[in-house]
DNA sequence: TAGATTGTTAATCGATTAACAATC
DNA sequence: TAGATTGTTAATCGATTAACAATC
């Protein structure tokens, strides 16, 4: 049955809002998160309407307590519940160069929902080494790996005329999501959601807003 | 005079979809890029509506050719000239561990107007190590390199605790703009541009979506 | 209670899309 | 020329904000 659920599919905007917040409740460093924030708290941290913070709480079922506020435990479970922090889920990264290793040694994405299982590259002077906690295997392995452990999502930082082929492999190997860190664009199946980090975005706005600096 | 210049500031999602037919345009790997494109073709790729593509690009100045398009080296012309790619400026990156040292390390700046020049770290174990193309080197000469070469950008890869302190280093060493990886917010000086890369953002939306796949 | 804050409806605003005339 | 495509105005849609009643 399960009514009340709302099922239809959270935008993108919204997603990103959320996890705005919970950062912002995770407190800083230093600053320990209260045990109550008002949706006026909130916007001002994060630069935005009072209103907006109301409704999308409500969005995700939290209640809050007139002349209280929200309780910041209460916002960051119910975010973590929609965001499914606490489902949680196995990856694998392929591709050990320096992001991948970065990315495979990451302490950051454990409390997120996320483990990391393996960490793949066919390049035989690096199959076998020892990176973090991890020793890089190759991808004939990966099926393996992919199997005996449950992985859902495949991190992908090889280069980028490796990329399509990479996915191919994990696409068959069973993955259901990829995570693509390459500047490539991927064909896919579409039952596999294919997120792609575009990094030249970050660079393309502070470039823009450089050469805006130095016009005057 | 200049006349005409639209000097009003681009909205965030403008510069973003430029960057994403910049990227297209460039042409995939294997296939090149062809001379002229219609919207319609651009709209396709990025599965967008083709009358946006046409505002976008009249918004920076392309103008198109009816029945034949847009010419490819005319429309990433101009994006490069909008997001400053032809206007080079120099960065350094703060922080030698593996995320750092693979940013200073990354060869797809250069193509976009933004040269490295620095890679800083202050431990003591790392300061005079090589990495790539780079030597570490101690906060203590940050100063001097941005003086010397006119360094506009710093790059922060340190931990959250240091985040803060080592901002407040650069900005009073005087760069302009701050290219934050750590999951931290920063309070800088107005005139300083800040752009945060919310690497948990793209997280937050694969965890999202696999726990709804999961779900039914 | 009075007052602060939520929750929600209505109004506004901006962004996207549709329609179509202009162009080559 | 006929037809494909641009460029632009008008219509639609959705998201944000304003207003205010409900709540404790």
């Amino acid at each position: 049955m399960r009514r009340g659920s709302t099922n239809r599919e959270l935008k993108h905007a919204l997603l990103e809002r959320l996890m705005h917040y919970y950062h912002f409740l995770c407190g800083q460093p230093g600053a320990p998160t209260p045990d109550t924030v008002t949706s006026t708290e909130i916007a001002r941290l994060v630069h935005m309407d009072d209103t907006l913070v109301r409704k999308d709480l409500a969005a995700i079922g939290v209640r809050g307590h007139p002349r209280v506020g929200f309780r910041s435990v209460e916002v960051l479970s119910a975010i973590r519940g929609v965001l499914g922090f606490d489902t949680a889920f196995e990856s694998v990264v392929i591709g050990a160069g320096r992001l991948g290793s970065a990315l495979a040694s990451y302490p950051g994405f454990a409390s997120l929902g996320m483990g990391i299982v393996g960490l793949f590259d066919n390049a035989p002077q690096k199959v076998g080494l020892t990176c973090g906690r991890h020793v890089i295997q190759p991808m004939v392995s990966l099926p393996t790996v992919v199997r005996n452990h449950g992985v859902s999502l495949a991190i992908l930082t090889v280069p980028p005329d490796a990329t399509q082929e990479v996915a191919d492999q994990a696409v068959a190997a069973g993955i259901k999501a990829i995570w693509n860190f390459a500047s490539t664009s991927l064909t896919t199946p579409d039952d596999v959601f294919v997120r792609h980090e575009h990094i030249s975005v970050g660079l393309a706005e502070l470039s823009y807003q450089l050469s805006r600096m130095s016009e005057q």
